[in-house]
DNA sequence: CGAGTTGTTGTCGATACGACCAGAACCGTG
DNA sequence: CACGGTTCTGGTCGTATCGACAACAACTCG
């Protein structure tokens, strides 16, 4: 809001006269799947772009909160109510990114845990789990600007990562440090090497409790590994950080 | 937008009959003075809040952009009209953050080189810079939740800090290290070595750029500083990074 | 010309971190 | 049961970084 009085617009303006706006959420819901950062689309059922994948999102209640509607519409759309981490990101109001009508858009950005349960539930023509990279890639068309606020999503995630707990939102409630390793490497598309990896993380007290138990190791052997379950989140930013293209040998 | 079938809303909802928000842009401004963070404030002229500080902000018209807008709202309120800076941070939509109607509102962070004058331009008694500090520890009411809008711009201008090349940005065309390490020290709220500032500074080739001219020393004397220019934006993250809180002793 | 002030260079020690190797714990198969 | 394959965990080592601090340089003012 904030109308200062020298400020006050087209001439004549009347501040009660304001121009209407459509406000809607979008929510780009990203999971691990197949060691790769992944992301679900819907296909849209009605015009404009009818039939193209886009970000799942909707209109904005005048009740509601923006974080409320952006938890509805993840909930409408996943049947997962209490995500483990949605934020808000962004907001989209070119004007003409509605070819309708005026539309603003604030974007979220949601992580989850599983969403293979929710779109196996889901009529599969309707909703899709796809790679981000091959978002990102051209390979997939998106209606609006939805190509750009899932690039910015992106973006979010890699720079969130280092600097929030964000990591252990990806993994389940009890996990391995490969697991927890995966989600990085998949995300900044480097490698790790393991030994260090479990030392930073170990390290910071707190960051990731022991459970005692081990897992039953996969059908090609292995050393079983320990579980660990998430601690609080992180002060001053996560135990990894970035580094700038160490290629191993 | 994206409306997806499944999500339709209330009952019996047609896409076209949306609910209709008043869309509005706020810009805080941010700048160096008195070796502090200082913002820029005016005087709300008319209700709600009348006579009120708040941020500098107004209504976002149906033909421009969101980033348009703001700079609009600056240039209106500060004549600036190509800042050093200018990043969107937030939106803020809570139902009856506007007692007059729904509003939400997309939150901007400016930061200027100089406002002095601009403050001196205007009516004194309708604008305010004052230390970002005074505003936290809530020395100065806010109109609407723009305390809370302060508190994030502030969370992400030190943030934003650490990962881009936003320093240079509150500094002059052509500065001292010392001024630049100001800019650090007032934001994050702590020291930094001068010696090993101007190492990690330098180190980072075409970070800043050095004139070869030199500073005429203050009123009280001491060895003139070198003065640079900055260079371009740093690639990953600025040279300076934030420690947890060594106490110097 | 000294005292005071500020900017620049030098050095040193601690720490963090990446690379790499070795061992431990499990699997399958012969 | 031995053995190779696989995965996880712990150890070592060298380097790069960075903070602390001392020394020196360049200037003003009295």
């Amino acid at each position: 809001m904030t109308k200062s009085d020298d400020s006050r617009g087209p001439e004549g303006y009347d501040p009660l006269q304001f121009p209407a706006f459509a406000v809607t959420v979008d929510v780009v819901i990203l999971t691990m799947a197949d060691e790769m950062l992944n992301m679900l689309l819907v296909r849209r059922g009605e015009a404009p772009f009818e039939g193209v994948w886009a970000i799942p999102g909707g209109f904005k209640r005048p009740n509601e909160t923006l974080h409320e509607a952006a938890r509805r519409e993840l909930a409408e759309e996943t049947g997962v109510d209490v995500p483990t981490l949605l934020t808000q990101f962004g907001a989209y109001g070119d004007p003409g990114r509605d070819p309708r009508m005026n539309v603003v858009t604030v974007a979220y950005l949601a992580v989850l845990r599983e969403v293979g349960a929710v779109v196996a539930g889901t009529d599969a023509a309707d909703a899709l789990l796809v790679p981000v990279a091959d978002v990102l890639r051209g390979k997939v068309d998106l209606a609006f600007d939805h190509l750009q606020i899932v690039r910015d999503a992106v973006d979010r995630v890699r720079v969130e990562l280092e600097v929030t707990g964000i990591a252990t939102a990806f993994v389940g409630p009890t996990f391995t440090l490969a697991e927890l390793r995966a989600v990085y490497e998949a995300t900044w598309g480097i490698e790790l090497d393991a030994a260090n990896f479990r030392r930073s993380v170990v390290a910071e007290d707190g960051w990731v409790i022991p459970t005692g138990r081990r897992t039953q190791p996969g059908p090609s052997g292995g050393r079983p590994a320990e579980l660990y379950r998430a601690g609080r989140a992180w002060k001053n930013g996560g135990p990894i950080h970035r580094v700038k293209a160490t290629e191993r040998k």
